[in-house]
DNA sequence: GCGTTAATGTTAAAATTATAACATTTAGTG
DNA sequence: CACTAAATGTTATAATTTTAACATTAACGC
């Protein structure tokens, strides 16, 4: 069950990579067998594609593939997400020019851009750029440097330089965790130059964290809590404006 | 049919942005109406959203859903993209650090990528960035800036320099139009930085473009012809090596 | 060449998704 | 409050996709 097998993969796979879906009666004709075969490689081995619907698409595209269909508890997570964000979004104003920090939190926040006429979006992070791409309104500033698959972000020497050289109106930075006394921190230590030259650059901070990251520490550091002029989160008010209330950041609860 | 088939729409476009796809049920679920009513959204108003096989993915994602699924007809002509292909994955060794240009013609060449232990990509293109970023084995270095929709590629000012600090080994070229007497040349300006400083730094430079290209000329010229030391085409021989057999460039037919 | 096994093809049944028609609810108007 | 029309729900039917079982072909060792 391998060699040809493995070979119509990877031949799929290549008509796969520019983009676009297969229908799975093409993918069979393409590979000159019957579409139970196909099905059958797809089963047997491992691959990148996947079938959806009587489709072929790449599994691994950033996009839509993952598998991972937000079940019903999913979408209640979502939710709190989408909280957040709706909170974040209230200081967005026409013309900004924003520095989104990479991570998954200010995902949601980034379909809600189209409603403006003119934005601009300064990123380092590949997931950012791929949905602010699809924005025709918004200006999309990449940037670039050495890829980091765990981030999905990139990394460069003079990443500081080049974001001290853009006017950038406000930052929203996200974060793994957040201590009063530790202060704020990510997991990757290449994060730590993007992130301390947009909070140095930006005329406006905005921390943007959900309530679960409270009373963390993760390895590298980048910043103190009064640093920022706002902190954007989930918490019921009670517990985590406590929490927060002792620095000097007015606390969107 | 509007107002709140657009929040809905609006509700699944958020959920959907981080990535990921929504199964009908469950958008049915999140937006508390019927599954006829999400499909019916779908069909009136025009949204980014598309519904593959009873999930909801989005479409505009460069990964999986343009909907242009390739017939019979494009399959054949991906063929011939992917045999153009084949001929530049010949020059590429264990190791190498390659220039990618921006376009659709490489596409086919990056997952074939995965079979070497060691490579570097460097590229300015978003499409490309992401085919790359999929693959373990490959480091990826994207070249950021401005981005342009049109050639889903980025610009900038200190792009060149950018450039000519990386030690490329290999640049592979695309373009848009190929004439002996007036060289080579894309549609878009923005381009020309990137590929003339990719030429100049490369050791090796190779011009990947299929014989429809020939004789063509598009606005921005970036290079001569012989400025490239292997042209890789995928013309029937006769035409094709008669057409460019006075350049100096070693003709891969 | 024969027998064995893997690979592929074919077909029918089950499950899922799409479409269409009609019923019901909701919002707005006079 | 009744009337109207838009919006949504429900149900049945059609189309498509998935699964499973069995038939056929190709590959390989002896």
């Amino acid at each position: 069950m391998n060699g040809r097998s493995a070979q119509r993969l990877a031949k799929l796979q290549e008509a796969l990579a520019s983009g676009g879906t297969l229908h799975l009666r093409d993918a069979a004709e393409l590979c000159d067998v019957s579409e139970m075969t196909i099905r059958r490689d797809l089963t047997t081995q491992v691959s990148a594609i996947s079938l959806l619907g009587g489709r072929l698409v790449m599994a691994n595209y950033p996009g839509v593939t993952p598998i991972y269909d937000l079940t019903e508890q999913q979408a209640s997570h979502y939710q709190a997400k989408y909280r957040l964000c709706q909170r974040a979004l209230a200081f967005i104003e026409e013309g900004d020019t924003l520095f989104i920090d990479c991570g998954s939190t200010l995902m949601p926040l980034l379909s809600q851009l189209s409603h403006f006429n003119e934005l601009t979006v300064v990123t380092y992070a590949l997931n950012v750029a791929n949905a602010v791409a699809a924005l025709p309104n918004v200006r999309l500033v990449l940037l670039g440097g050495l890829f980091y698959a765990a981030s999905q972000s990139f990394g460069s020497d003079n990443m500081a330089a080049s974001i001290e050289r853009l006017g950038i109106n406000k930052a929203l930075i996200s974060a793994a965790g957040v201590d009063l006394e530790r202060g704020v921190s990510c997991f990757h230590f290449h994060e730590v130059a993007p992130k301390q030259a947009a909070i140095a650059t930006a005329m406006q901070r905005l921390l943007v964290v959900d309530a679960s990251k409270f009373g963390v520490v993760r390895p590298a550091y980048f910043a103190a809590l009064d640093d920022f002029d706002v902190v954007v989160t989930d918490g019921e008010g009670a517990h985590s404006s406590q929490y927060l209330g002792c620095g000097n950041a007015p606390l969107l609860s």
